[in-house]
DNA sequence: CTACGCTAGGAAAGAGTTTTCCCAGTGGCC
DNA sequence: GGCCACTGGGAAAACTCTTTCCTAGCGTAG
């Protein structure tokens, strides 16, 4: 109560007993403790208002509560509803959540992993789309495996490949059930916001629009694939340099919703109507989505429950020898931002219109 | 390298040096090291992949490098934004933050806060409107004070009151400026949802337009200001209830701007039009809101900065006796979803509408 | 040449827990 | 009644660091 702090050592004292009985009480170890004892040592705890210093006990039973959470940006709000899932998840069980922010750094990323090995995390949930870069992976995986060989557990979101048990969105699916979705619509020409060319996330996307186009024996023009960053700004310059070329599709996929956004914001300012002169559609189905006007067509993704599946993957299961994979099926939400192509369409977004 | 951790001391021995010396030359103390001895402990660290055990450390010095950020919700992008600042300061400086939501519950909170001062956290950042309700109040305070005892840092955003240093907005300031800017519009009648009564956020943004009405000599109807919930949902239904008895105002305010956002999605779904049948304004500028059509007229706010100087206050300035109040100015923005009111507006909002 | 101050290094004492190991007491069984 | 198993309690070691205190060695001044 005092300035100080309050240790086991001096409850055990104030209750007559020694520091070995004290803790035995306070975090219930298999051991037994008379109920007077028992009663004697919950009275001055709660008298002298002990709180157990955590790092003590960190030290001395060699395993935190720790539990890391790196997204690349949590402002971000795909990584904030993932986020979410995981609090929840951790908050329940009274563990303490870690929050690492990795700006997509590679580096960044392995500067946390250390200090949440050095802090002896008892796990940690991994989320972003792992690069294509095979060097980051590798040391990626190689920071994993220390964790790992501590006893640390590791679960990822959306980053198969890492040895580690991870929760993952079937993009190729998703993306292609969506383009069978758009074809049945009457949509014959597409372009796409591809995103960044080195993320397995956004190639899968890619592939799997790409594939089901090729299976309904349409072909996907190159200069109607724009690469850029996978953020909304990125979204909206990828969609001026598209119509700055001049595109014959009648709709507009972006491999995911903040570049959706982004293209919607883009199309507004070219004075383009959505869904009238170009059907847009994204991938994720962010929260943040349903109040866009027209709202979003997009692939669902469970986001917060993806986020919690992860941490428990991560705090209770057995670990396993090899990494589980499981798979989370998308489901294609159709709203307002797509529609069947208008004749007007085509002759519009052929000529050039920024 | 092998299965379990490699200790200093492990370290000490392979440079053939003490421990004390190896405990200096890993964490630069005041002391002198000869070059010599210096290199030789760095080599074998190292060569033995040597990691600090942080809890030992903690323990050790009585201070660790943990930060705590108590928000409401990580997946509303108001405190996601303010989250992003926090997360880059304290990165920047090589501190790790835990990350506690507390979805509004004051108890939560107490537990969280209990945590941290538990892991002797250095510092903490409270972010959230506090209630009105005293008691949870005062509970709060005391365990600031508990914190602050074990030579914690507190800093709060838009809490202020509590013993800890804080940077608030002026919210009476901004939305007087926001009533100011829409009388000028041409506004003579308004309808406010307030939020909950028992924050005072939400009660000083209620205020603050208020008395700028009154300051026009406008009144404000009883039957215009309804309470509801903080977030998208509760804007929605709130303006439902509203149009449902029917008003008479050609503006309506959303003192947040989730808030704001449900409301627009709820007049959508009356089928009227903002802002010809409606103005909407909101408060904060939170990062989503450019994207809505029409873009919300609103009150900006720094958050990111926000969070930044609250970890700013948190971490680099000395404590001081008393509590330092930083207020930050908001800026109206318009946009879209105001404009002077039409004469038709006035009569289809007079008629109950759903 | 001795005394003194300074420096670099090491031994050891913490920091606050958990857990192992030991001991005394009790009850049951032959 | 003696032996054994079992129980509840305490002493002390262990966990991994940081930091204080001590000492040996060196240079310098008187």
């Amino acid at each position: 109560m005092e300035s100080g702090y309050v240790t086991l050592e001096q409850v055990a004292e104030h209750a007559g007993v020694s520091l070995a009985t004290a803790s035995r009480v306070i975090n219930g170890s298999t051991r037994q403790v008379s109920q007077r004892l028992r009663d004697k040592v919950t009275a001055s705890a709660q008298e002298l208002g002990y709180l157990a210093n955590a790092s003590a006990q960190t030290l001395a039973r060699n395993s935190s509560s720790l539990v890391g959470l790196l997204v690349h940006d949590i402002a971000d709000p795909y990584f904030s509803s993932i986020a979410a899932g995981v609090t929840r998840h951790t908050e329940e069980r009274g563990l303490v959540l870690v929050l690492g922010t990795t700006s997509r750094s590679a580096q960044k990323e392995g500067r946390i992993l250390a200090t949440l090995r050095a802090h002896r995390a008892r796990a940690v949930v991994l989320v972003g789309s792992r690069s294509t870069d095979d060097e980051s992976n590798r040391r990626l995986a190689e920071e994993i495996r220390l964790f790992r060989r501590q006893g640390g557990r590791v679960a990822c979101v959306s980053q198969e490949g890492l040895p580690a048990d991870t929760v993952t969105p079937d993009n190729h699916t998703g993306a292609a059930d969506l383009a069978r979705h758009l074809i049945a619509q009457g949509h014959r020409e597409f372009a796409i916001l591809a995103g960044p060319t080195d993320l397995w996330t956004a190639r899968e996307r890619l592939d799997g629009f790409h594939s089901a186009l090729s299976g309904a024996g349409l072909e996907l023009a190159h200069h109607n694939v724009v690469h850029g960053a996978f953020t909304r700004d990125g979204g909206y310059e990828s969609t001026r340099r598209l119509m700055a070329v001049g595109t014959g599709a009648t709709c507009l996929f972006a491999v995911n919703d903040v570049m959706a956004t982004g293209a919607m914001a883009a199309l507004r300012d070219l004075g383009l109507r959505v869904p009238e002169d170009l059907s847009v559609a994204g991938f994720d189905d962010i929260p943040t989505l349903r109040d866009l006007t027209p709202a979003l067509t997009t692939v669902r993704l469970p986001l917060e429950e993806m986020g919690e599946r992860a941490a428990l993957l991560a705090l209770e299961e057995e670990p396993g020898e090899e990494a589980r994979v499981i798979t989370v099926r998308g489901e294609v939400v159709e709203r307002e931002s797509t529609a069947p192509p208008s004749v007007a369409a085509r002759g519009k977004n052929t000529s050039g219109t920024a």
